[in-house]
DNA sequence: CGAATTATTGAACGCTGTCAACTATAGTGG
DNA sequence: CCACTATAGTTGACAGCGTTCAATAATTCG
């Protein structure tokens, strides 16, 4: 990332390039766009905006006129009930897409905050629809991209229905590991960006339960815990933590 | 669905009309197609399927086709986990549209099980996808509902992750009254079509949990039960029960 | 370095789950 | 049509998990 910020200054072409970049797992490359029509979205895409630590990128209410992906960075997505109770509803990390909750309304319907300092390319979604209506492949793209968030929003709904505390710090442990581990990160050592209040909130769980339950997986040996440095020591005991319950 | 098949045969405008029908409020009417374009989609769309009570419209694994628009009926949707464990994802009624999460790979990744007779009318979305290309107000009517989805499912969390027994119970009804209201039925009075466990399994609750509630809700003058007809009597009571907690 | 935030840990309570017995309803076949 | 059986629903007693309240410790940030 910090390669892409050098080159940014020097070309702003290639800014372009690496905002397409930014884009890349869920909007450009894998989905085989020509050189032409990837030009095109260069066009529509605009520069990357960089986001502090604590700041919003979108707030709940507010009209809606872009996607964003994320260039570099975490986030986390969460809706406020009338009553003031904040459920988390997602964490995103860099590559991902924020914001599709808006469309349905034209206004977001959640708060976008930064958990650390942060770059998102903004996707005028005006712009992004009407390309996407004479490129088909990128409509596909868009059409999988929020049912995956489905798909995903289905697998939170079977872990708050249906697990206990421990299979939830451990799907979340594992989820987590693996998302990094799929963008070059080390998948046993890692660092939350988030509180454990945060957490908590994401899981259903208070954060003394979050605390708890982690320094319980550190005491059988399944992880080591330092503050918000996680280093997942047995893996296939999490695993088994998830798999064990009702299946054997 | 003998009738349909019968009228088909007779006089195909009509079947086709009773198609559009089915999928008015998600997909046409209220997008406001020129008839050219409702012809086109009628084409599209294959005529009304029935599904017996109990009968998959279709299932987790299945390779993905279609989506479903229930014409009349009653369908739950859920995901069963590795170890065996159901959660109903959501409750679906006539004018919705099922089958969004399977766009993301492929393959349906849900149950949707039919919990009365009901009809559907299959959209084939290689078919719509390629209709939506041409017809803008199509494709972002697409994208509106698949946001829909989303923000539905964003709520489903904040109450799975956030609320007590009594309040899962109340927001359940209250959405229920609403969205028969929205159909033209009854808001007070209406007939439950899925079990207590159904239920249970929606709201991250034990069978016992539901129908103790229910009692306990009958008891304080809430609602009358019996059996699966529910009445709300107070629904104001209910109402503030979901506010209250922490908004005094 | 001091203040504020974040995290850990303990103890007691309460909500919901579990187990069990019983009742009611619906569906089936004689 | 009725008896029978299976399914669905209700209710009670009790236990356990997670919350709540509280005190303390560690870390971050100005």
């Amino acid at each position: 990332m910090i390669q892409n910020i050098q080159i940014r200054e020097l070309t702003p072409r290639h800014l372009r390039q690496s905002c397409t970049n930014c884009s890349l797992r869920e909007l450009c490359l894998p989905i085989g766009l020509t050189p032409d029509e990837m030009q095109e979205l260069d066009t529509i895409i605009t520069q990357a905006r960089p986001v502090k630590r604590g700041e919003a990128l979108y707030r709940a209410g507010e009209p809606f006129k872009s996607l964003f992906a994320i260039r570099v960075g975490f986030f986390k997505a969460s809706v406020i009930s009338e009553d003031g109770r904040e459920q988390v509803t997602g964490f995103h990390m860099s590559g991902e897409l924020m914001g599709m909750d808006a469309i349905s309304s034209d206004f977001h319907t959640c708060d976008a905050i930064a958990l650390e300092d942060s770059e998102v390319c903004e996707l005028p979604f005006g712009e992004i629809e009407e390309l996407a209506g004479d490129v088909p492949i990128l409509q596909r793209h868009l059409y999988k991209v929020m049912s995956r968030e489905i798909v995903r929003d289905h697998g939170v709904m079977l872990l708050l229905g249906n697990m206990k505390a421990e299979e939830r710090l451990a799907a979340f442990l594992l989820n987590l590991s693996q998302r990094f581990s799929i963008r070059g990160y080390s998948s046993s050592s890692f660092h939350l960006r988030m509180t454990r209040e945060e957490i908590g909130s994401y899981l259903g769980l208070k954060l003394e339960t979050v605390s708890r339950t982690l320094s319980k997986f550190q005491d059988q040996g399944f992880i080591k815990v330092q503050n918000r440095l996680i280093e997942i020591i047995d893996g296939d005991s999490l695993k088994k933590l998830l798999n064990n319950c009702q299946g054997e």
